[in-house]
DNA sequence: AGAGTATATGCGGATATTCAAATATAAGGA
DNA sequence: TCCTTATATTTGAATATCCGCATATACTCT
């Protein structure tokens, strides 16, 4: 029951909400996701934490960078409707319009380089 | 998205994913959550008003009492699945369970008489 | 209208959440 | 090994959440 809660707290947070629907589009390392949202890299890091502790995304390592992404697959059974929810649902929001589109110009290149 | 984010929210809580578990048992006063989930006055009250405002349940009146209740056809769209994984989740938890057991002894009379 | 009852709400304290800034960590490449 | 870079984590402050207690509110019933 906890770790169903967990679930919903990860989604009641309009920063993760918007880093989903990113994750929904492609799979992307932190500083893209700094980048989609223009949100800072802690902040981004730490949201992408809580995500992946309940169970939404996982992280791999890809040289510098450490991609996360959504995987239906691997979900546990809860999870994954609320991911199909999330999928079909806000289809016209403009924050996240704006957000898919500046990820179309995100750069794989970290914070330093960035310099916000 | 802030009404989106809301829904889940209201389900962050366990309190609150254990009240929604017994209305969708039946409809309910107060006092009966009360008793059902073993908690005070101001905090079943209080958290009624919370799924009431994400629009999960609705109430009316009835003499004394003031029932609540999960109307799933007029729910908003958001919120009908999320009812409906929760109507198929968490089937052997045990407190629910116990709020169920709890549930079919409670009378329809206020914290008064109950004198907790 | 007045008494009585169920429910809602204001208040204060404890705890949790969120963020930016700074720092630590871990891996890659010279 | 040492330097650089991306990411994670710590810190501290602001804000939000949750609860019980006490009280207010709103309604019913006589």
């Amino acid at each position: 029951m906890r770790d169903f809660a967990k679930l919903f707290k990860a989604l009641s947070d309009e920063t993760r909400i918007r880093i989903l629907k990113i994750l929904l589009e492609r799979e992307c390392c932190v500083c893209e996701v700094m980048q989609a949202l223009d949100i800072s890299q802690s902040r981004a890091s730490r949201n992408l934490g809580i995500l992946q502790d309940a169970g939404f995304v996982r992280s791999r390592r890809d040289g510098l960078w450490i991609v996360y992404s959504i995987d239906e697959q691997r979900m546990n059974s809860y999870a994954s409707p609320l991911i199909e929810l999330l999928r079909n649902s806000l289809v016209n929001e403009k924050i996240l319009l704006k957000d898919r589109e500046r990820l179309s110009h995100a750069v794989r290149v970290g914070p330093k380089a960035i310099h916000r």
